[in-house]
DNA sequence: TAGATTGTTAATCGATTAACAATC
DNA sequence: TAGATTGTTAATCGATTAACAATC
């Protein structure tokens, strides 16, 4: 066992980037090899990064020629782990919660989610996405019988944190939190902030910027 | 007029953090004061890179006390644009689009959509969040007279490059791009890619490191 | 072979952290 | 006053870029 060690949260970054692009490129116009200067410019990353970066998950390419795009596309699902299915509770069935039910956009990374919460009563047995809605008091029953390990997290601000505690109490490892709020992690549990308002203020930003407005 | 810099992306993130923070805390404690520790210690961030930040937007504390919470809030919205209203137009009237639409959480922020799109004929016409869905033919019209410079990008990712041109020639000036896709950003165009498969990555890898899967 | 592209090491650059004098 | 905290400069660290020998 040679140290195994972990990929960086930048890394993993670049390395989504570069799957999108090259599996868009694979589809569009079958390129079955690809160079990491194609890759650089369209993606936005130095060269080299590129070559560093694949060479890190173990893929290599021939001089002259480039690397073979679906040994990259493989290789990233593979070390990634969108090879696994990830099965997940969503707490929150406001607009944001009910959306990412819905959403089919994330089968392609094997996220299923398997049950939906909510506190008020009047959203408590409507159905979104053929799942009927939960009371937040089943939370623990239904992570322990299922044993599912990620929650995404959509509730208001204040009850994030509450929330999140419980979470980790029945048992869930790994937190996607769409919340706009910060707070500490449970023990042993890691959040994946996913703070949408962070790419508003950078458009608002430019936008007031920007000579013309 | 003095240089007048631009603020670089990871320091409006650093913000937009510290603006959470400080309103919960400011919200829950009325907290009229808050030092750089306190503030670094719930954003992960260095307590000197707190105090560096806050003084690039010209906000200053006072030794033994910390920094007025007001005052904080009311630079960072200032500063990043939060007190002008953002308009926006929606293409693509999917579940993601759709809930966005009707999602409140962003008004906070001074955003209003304010048309919807979709090339889907079946989808045209239906009402979501109080807004007619119009079709894509429309879209240089409804641009053109209302002045919108902003769009959020939520159709399917073969069809987002076109769209993302077409919105440029009716004239918007930033785009805000769920589409899990990657492309050149038209000329003169701000792109603000977020791709929220990025943030799945991110924890399916975790779950696959992870020693109790 | 000639030449384009990889893979990796070295050099640069910028961002983060540490330190500390100034100050209330 | 004494001591905590700011504001800023200097030191460190890591990430990015450049360069180039190896190679197909």
């Amino acid at each position: 066992m040679n140290h195994e060690e972990t990929l960086k949260p930048a890394l993993i970054r670049r390395l989504v980037r570069y799957c999108h692009y090259i599996q868009a490129r694979h589809a569009i116009e079958c390129a079955r090899t690809i160079s990491s200067v194609e890759i650089a410019s369209y993606t936005d990353v130095d060269e080299s990064q590129v070559r560093k970066d694949l060479s890190a998950i173990k893929v290599s390419g021939t001089p002259r020629i480039g690397y073979q795009t679906p040994e990259v596309i493989h290789a990233i699902h593979h070390e990634l782990g969108f090879e696994h299915d990830l099965l997940a509770v969503i707490v929150g069935a406001g607009h944001l919660g009910s959306a990412l039910a819905r959403y089919r956009g994330f089968e392609h990374y094997g996220l299923r989610v398997v049950a939906i919460f909510d506190t008020a009563p009047e959203k408590v047995n409507t159905v979104v996405a053929e799942l009927v809605v939960e009371p937040i008091e089943r939370l623990g029953r239904v992570i322990g019988e299922t044993g599912v390990k990620t929650a995404i997290l959509t509730v208001s601000p204040d009850a994030a944190e509450d929330i999140a505690h419980r979470l980790a109490r029945a048992g869930i490892k790994a937190i996607w939190n769409f919340v706009p709020a910060r707070f500490k992690a449970p023990d042993g549990v890691f959040i994946r902030h996913q703070h949408l308002s962070t790419g508003l203020a950078e458009l608002a930003y430019f936008l007031k910027k920007a000579p013309d407005n």
